[in-house]
DNA sequence: ATATTTATATCATGTGCTTATGTAAATTGG
DNA sequence: CCAATTTACATAAGCACATGATATAAATAT
């Protein structure tokens, strides 16, 4: 299969998994870019607002917002950075894994209730193209490229 | 591997490549509700908006705001029912189609992009994937068996 | 030391969602 | 059948969340 190929197929297909997730992801009063956000806090530690910002693809004034009503309900808390006195470094606090937690919980039930709908062998192959959505999912993105100084 | 642990490691990895999905979408003017549901009534051809309401995951008169715009880009068109005249069956144009067309290719071709990075191994277990992905996909949502009369 | 750039914040505005409610068509029950 | 209820959609008011323009303070460069 040539990748220009794999490219249509998987676009297709992420297409409608994407509108599958959304409908299985509980109302947890977190918007998509909120719940993204958190996530990605939680797996990279610490980051700076514009950083994450870039990586979840809303303006930096937009991002500057979000962390306060997620910092005023508890789920993240802003810290200074030493190197340099300008920058916030948004952290997640344990409520905010916690909550994290209950959305996952509630997805990954629903998914499991779906799961069992098909049958073994589709389990079987989504089983084996675990490593393959894991890679894919690691891919690089634009914004984890914007920190290459040029020397 | 048992069913509830693959629904974990695919919730955890969706929840990641959602987030690439979405970075991978062109800016076409559309909201991501505005292209999911473009995107059923392609697939699923003239639905109610009721159902479109369901399937999606938001109320009712979003639905009809959601249409009402998308009617005024020439999106879409409002049918009515032949057996039922309270009900609205909404349809794609062609414009519609075009719009979708445009916005895949685009996905697709970044897509191309970064899978052009990934190994040979990946992009093979890619492809090996692609049915239970497609299984995955094809998953029936709740809003489509609301439509089970009692008989 | 001044000018420029960078990181974040603030403000004004617009879109898209929600809840509450209205209207007309279909269905139900006496 | 006709009044009451239900169903499908529309409308309205308000809030959440985004954008673009701009301000401020810290760092860097000339």
């Amino acid at each position: 299969m040539t990748p220009d190929a794999l490219a249509g197929a998987l676009s297709s297909d992420l297409e409608r998994i994407v509108g599958l997730f959304r409908s299985l992801s509980p109302a947890s009063g977190l918007s998509m870019t909120a719940a993204a956000t958190l996530a990605s806090l939680e797996r990279l530690g610490p980051q700076r607002l514009t950083l994450l910002a870039a990586r979840e693809g809303v303006t930096q004034p937009a991002m500057t917002q979000l962390i306060s009503r997620l910092e005023d309900s508890g789920l993240v808390r802003r810290g200074a950075s030493q190197e340099d006195g300008r920058v916030v470094l948004v952290a997640i606090t344990d409520e905010g894994r916690a909550t994290l937690a209950r959305r996952r919980a509630g997805r990954t039930e629903r998914l499991a209730g779906i799961l069992a709908q098909l049958g073994p062998d589709h389990r079987a192959a989504l089983a084996s193209a675990l490593p393959a959505l894991d890679a894919l999912a690691s891919i690089p993105r634009d914004d984890d490229l914007v920190r290459t100084p040029a020397r």
